[in-house]
RNA sequence: GUGACUGUAGCUCAGCUGGUUAGAGCGUCGGUCUGUGGAACCGAAGGCCGCGGGUUCGAUUCCCGUCAGUCACCCCA
């Protein structure tokens, strides 16, 4: 279709009736931010490019190949946001909120990233993520694990998996590396070729190949769990211990590392096998040093991400759920029903809750009833010649297929019934 | 970025080894039907067979390119 203008790849329109889904879910992720006591922050969608290079870190494979970069008319070099803990921790310090004790916030928007597009993996997509600023303690690690968990439990995701680890901090975390690296070098030559560019780049993510080849030298390479330094150690025995006090089950997996340069002890994943491939859900962890990097304070902070495609994905996977009817369809035949029907329309609209929904052509009654089903609408309120010649109003529940009469003059009587019925 | 598969009606798909006017179901509209609907029956509208090029007497079908989607890798939410 090249004559026609088409949405550009990777990105999608959400339509009604998915985007009711969509309302639905950020509105659950309000009342849970609400409950853990955060706030939203809401940040420009794209940033002076430099922030995400040191943010994020330059040797990523966000900042190397996925960012949406360009020049203003100015010359600014700027970026759109490939994702938002640096966004937030950069308002954070701009508005000086980081000096009046621990922080709070949560985010939910879109996120921009030239990525080849497969399902759950797309260009533009949107994230619900919060960051706690201001403890070092792992309180904060369950607190945040724990919103993330309630969101997905609160949805009955019954495959979801927690899986966590920790990757060290500055002083355990190059020995780690130098360990992997004695680990891995006698074998360079029968690594595969991703691998042997990871022990180069980013020797952690070597543990997260895919490639049967190197699987062997993975299962006999020595887990962070056993180098962490004592404090490391005892953040991560901790987080644990929280967890089974929690109820909340996880499972402690050595392959969990991140691929953004900020996080150090704790990381997490939650994970469905209702993905395939792009199987993480949710992934957050501990970013200790990030807000020193971007000039502030030495403040620890802890956080995560949350696909929301993805999530919308899962719950679409585990089946829809028959929409309830709701609201009523405003249905006169005839002209003269048409117009004395008009004015009660908007009454109705002001003052229920739930939908009106009428049709304006001249149709059959059966047409008409047609149309309020397919609306889903729980009444149908009739004005025909009969009722009109009456002063009546028929008022038809669609599910119980019962009629009531009603004086038409009266919308009191009417709203009262309505709302008396619980519609 | 790498490899593979797929693009036919609004949606889901059929179309055998190239061969006249392109098919179904669902949906839409109309009728049976001024009065209890989700149905049934009848009828209609709706297609540059993703787009461009090539091979051929002839391409929805074969080849190349391109755009888009899907799967895996890479990476990540």
């Amino acid at each position: 279709m090249p004559e026609n203008p088409a949405a550009p790849r990777g990105t999608q329109d959400i339509l009604p009736p998915e985007s009711e889904d969509w309302n639905e879910l950020e509105g659950r992720i309000h009342a849970l931010a609400r409950r853990f006591g955060y706030g939203e922050i809401r940040t420009p969608a794209f940033e002076s490019t430099e922030l995400f290079v040191r943010g994020v870190g330059e040797t990523t494979d966000i900042v190397e190949k996925e960012m949406y970069t360009f020049k203003d008319k100015g010359g600014r070099s700027l970026t759109l946001r490939p994702e938002w803990t640096a966004a937030v921790v950069r308002a954070a310090l701009e508005h000086h909120l980081l000096t009046q004790g621990p922080l709070r916030l949560y985010y939910i928007g879109p996120i921009f990233r030239y990525e080849r597009p497969q399902r759950g993996r797309y260009r533009q997509s949107h994230q619900f993520g919060v960051e706690c600023f201001g403890y070092a303690g792992p309180e904060a690690d369950l607190e945040v694990i724990s919103m993330a968990w309630e969101l997905v439990r609160g949805y009955e995701v019954s495959d979801a998996a927690l899986n966590i680890n920790s990757i060290g901090d500055e002083t355990c975390r190059p020995r780690y590396r130098d360990a992997l690296l004695a680990h891995f070098r006698p074998y360079l030559s029968t690594l595969s070729e991703d691998s042997r560019r990871r022990l180069e780049r980013n020797p952690l993510r070597l543990l997260d190949s895919k490639d049967p080849a190197d699987r062997p030298y993975i299962e006999s390479a020595p887990t962070f769990e056993s180098m962490l330094c004592d404090a490391c150690k005892e953040h991560f025995e901790t987080l644990k211990s929280y967890l089974e006090l929690a109820k909340i089950p996880y499972v402690v997996n050595p392959r969990i590392v991140r691929g953004l340069d900020y996080y150090g002890r704790t990381v997490f994943e939650i994970t469905s096998s209702l993905l395939g491939a792009q199987s993480a859900l949710c992934g957050g962890g501990r970013y200790d040093g990030l807000v020193r990097e971007l000039g502030g304070p030495d403040v620890p902070a802890v956080g995560f991400a949350l696909g929301m495609e993805r999530f919308l994905m899962i719950l679409r996977a585990l089946g829809d759920r028959a929409q309830p009817r709701r609201g009523l369809q405003a249905i006169a035949l005839g002209t003269q029903a048409r117009v004395a029907l008009a004015p009660l329309i908007a009454e109705l609209r002001r003052k229920l809750d739930v939908p009106t929904y009428a049709d304006y052509e001249e149709r059959k009654l059966l047409a008409h009833l047609k149309i309020a089903d397919r609306n889903r609408a729980r009444y149908a309120l009739i004005l025909g010649s009969q009722e009109l010649a009456a002063g009546e109003l028929l008022l038809r529940d669609l599910e119980t297929r019962s009629d009531r009469r009603l004086p038409f003059d009266s919308a009191r009587v009417l709203i009262d019934t309505l709302v008396e019925a619980g519609i």
